[in-house]
DNA sequence: GCTTTCGATGGTAGCGCTACCATATCTACC
DNA sequence: GGTAGATATGGTAGCGCTACCATCGAAAGC
């Protein structure tokens, strides 16, 4: 039986003229001659093995590595209308949080038949209306996007993507599909909190890009000041412009010129932790003693500096991974029972504001 | 003329069935019946719209506006056996190096057709190799890779690639097809005889992760030191764990108690100098006066930090938008003269290499 | 006035793969 | 022994788009 198919298949071959377009890499139909069987075998063996016998799909597993075949992917989409792509859009390619996250994802995906499309919104809503517009187009296997705070548009762009979307970052009471993230305004609160606890004061809130998570986290340190009863406006010093450690600098003394006496900072995150820091000393400005630090994030520099810093530890890796598993266990078939995950955070107390 | 066209159109419109597969979203054909022309005429008018009439042109304007339609990338790059995607090939994700460079490489793409293919190689030449062979199978539009440390098979494939390939990070005298980078090694031996210059004798080298380019300024360390006469194996202290700003801490513990009068560092990278930097003030080493710093990189921090970090500023962003301009003109006909292009580098004195 | 050339437009035939259905073989059951 | 059902394999017809070539009318050349 074998036999003639393979007579078959070789009569067949002679007359295969290359096409003029097609590179000359060898397609699914130039294994299954090879191997004696139907090209939908071979796509068979590729995708569920375990609907084809033992057999033949050794004979294809061999024509496969004689040839070198690598199915290509616009084929493979165009004809099951489904790409294999993980479309992921991230506010910021270069800011650490969303990096570790990105890596998370990548790690997690690296494995299996999944690419992944990246997109940078840069903090615009409109930026993330084309982009998932734009990603749709490819009908990917499943959307990661950040937040939870989409236009009107990318929301319904987002309920009718027919895939499962992850929410990232943030958790809340109304996901497109899932989320995982932890509570900002926790965050916030808990970070200042502590010093309070700590015996500071005049706390003050020093934030850089004010995105939507860090409202929630100046939102928590606010509840924090006001049940303490050391609310003062003047204490929070923001700016839209894009974090980093400079600015950090920047607004810290912007802060200690508007009020004096202030004696504590909860940061926005640790680039303005960092920089912060980095004008005490400069100024001599004793830490702990005179100003108390806390960061957000927890970047492994927080605890190498010094004096060491109070930073808010996120999930950040976490996230991503756990985003690629609740997305995976959605196309696998077994809904996720959980359709929001908070991964949580943990405050890590240090020297910064060890009063 | 127009009128006949139209009638046409609508006799045609009445039989056609909605397919099983397709998600129901408008195709080409649509338009194409809707502006009452040829499904290449709309082809043509959204791909080179000087070949089609300004009439036509703005009636499928509005048909593609009406229908919201946006073309299928992947039955595109079946057609057309050729994908308006970019491949990119990085070592990291995290590493804020590469990060940038990604940062300049979407910038550098964002309005154009192109979507982007990112791969994490985790430093690894058989990783390259893999996702080399699996974003061929792709065909994608241009190439872009980090470094000139190619395995054999992975430079074999990108020399039959058959699409523009940009080789990134450094130059080097055998490009596979274009380069954009800067001297490593010039990097490193300008920075190690800035602090020669300063008056330092007993300069080490701290390095982690020692990839080829860690490696090369390494070597351009070296030639400098040797050339002053000050070299001792026992300066140089290397890991390949990946750098972070603790093992910078750690580095510089460990190459203080093999050499006692270690009086200056020059670092790999910006976080083990920052590493460095904290702990000089953890254990109260004065900086410039008992220790000299310098890094690599020049991150923002570095002129905040207190005592500022002299460090070697790269051009990380400019090299991803040179890369893809590069490409591009390539991609567009105009071949670029210079294939190889060293953006180099700039020294930037700061205290902490003031003595 | 007639042919030649050219620019604009359309039709046909795939690109490489998979959904859907058909067919063939084998097993289980009455 | 015959039939239903399961299992394994194959054929056909697209998926949505573009390369290639054909066609058609108008301008240009003689």
């Amino acid at each position: 039986m074998r036999r003639i198919r393979a007579r078959r298949t070789q009569e067949a071959n002679v007359t295969r003229p290359r096409t003029r377009r097609g590179g000359g890499r060898p397609t699914i139909a130039d294994v299954a001659r090879r191997a004696g069987v139907g090209a939908i075998t071979v796509s068979r063996a590729l995708r569920e093995p375990e609907r084809v016998s033992a057999d033949l799909r050794r004979q294809i597993q061999l024509a496969v590595d004689e040839l070198g075949y690598m199915p290509d992917p616009n084929a493979r989409a165009l004809a099951s209308a489904r790409a294999e792509v993980f479309s992921v859009l991230v506010p910021s390619l270069t800011n650490n949080v969303f990096a570790e996250v990105v890596r998370g994802i990548y790690d997690s995906l690296s494995d299996g038949p999944f690419r992944i499309q990246l997109g940078n919104t840069h903090y615009s809503g409109m930026e993330e209306e084309r982009l998932l517009q734009l990603f749709l187009s490819q009908r990917p296997a499943a959307l990661i996007v950040s937040g939870i705070d989409q236009t009107g548009t990318a929301r319904h762009l987002l309920e009718t993507a027919g895939c499962p979307v992850v929410q990232i970052m943030e958790t809340g009471p109304d996901p497109v599909d899932m989320m995982v993230g932890f509570s900002h305004f926790d965050g916030g609160r808990m970070a200042t909190q502590h010093m309070i606890d700590a015996g500071y004061s005049r706390i003050g809130f020093l934030g850089a890009r004010m995105d939507p998570r860090s409202q929630r986290r100046l939102a928590g340190y606010r509840a924090a000041v006001e049940a303490a009863g050391l609310f003062d406006p003047r204490l929070v010093t923001t700016t839209p412009t894009p974090s980093s450690v400079s600015l950090g600098r920047e607004l810290f003394r912007e802060a200690l010129a508007k009020v004096p006496t202030l004696d504590a900072v909860f940061c926005n995150n640790d680039d303005i932790a960092l920089g912060v820091l980095f004008e005490c000393h400069r100024a001599s400005i004793e830490v702990p003693r005179r100003i108390g630090i806390t960061g957000f994030n927890d970047l492994d520099m927080m605890h190498v500096a010094f004096p060491s810093v109070t930073s808010v530890r996120t999930p950040r890796y976490e996230i991503g991974r756990r985003a690629v598993a609740m997305a995976l266990a959605e196309l696998s078939g077994d809904r996720p029972q959980e359709r929001v995950v908070d991964l949580g955070f943990e405050l890590i107390r240090r020297e910064s504001t060890a009063r």
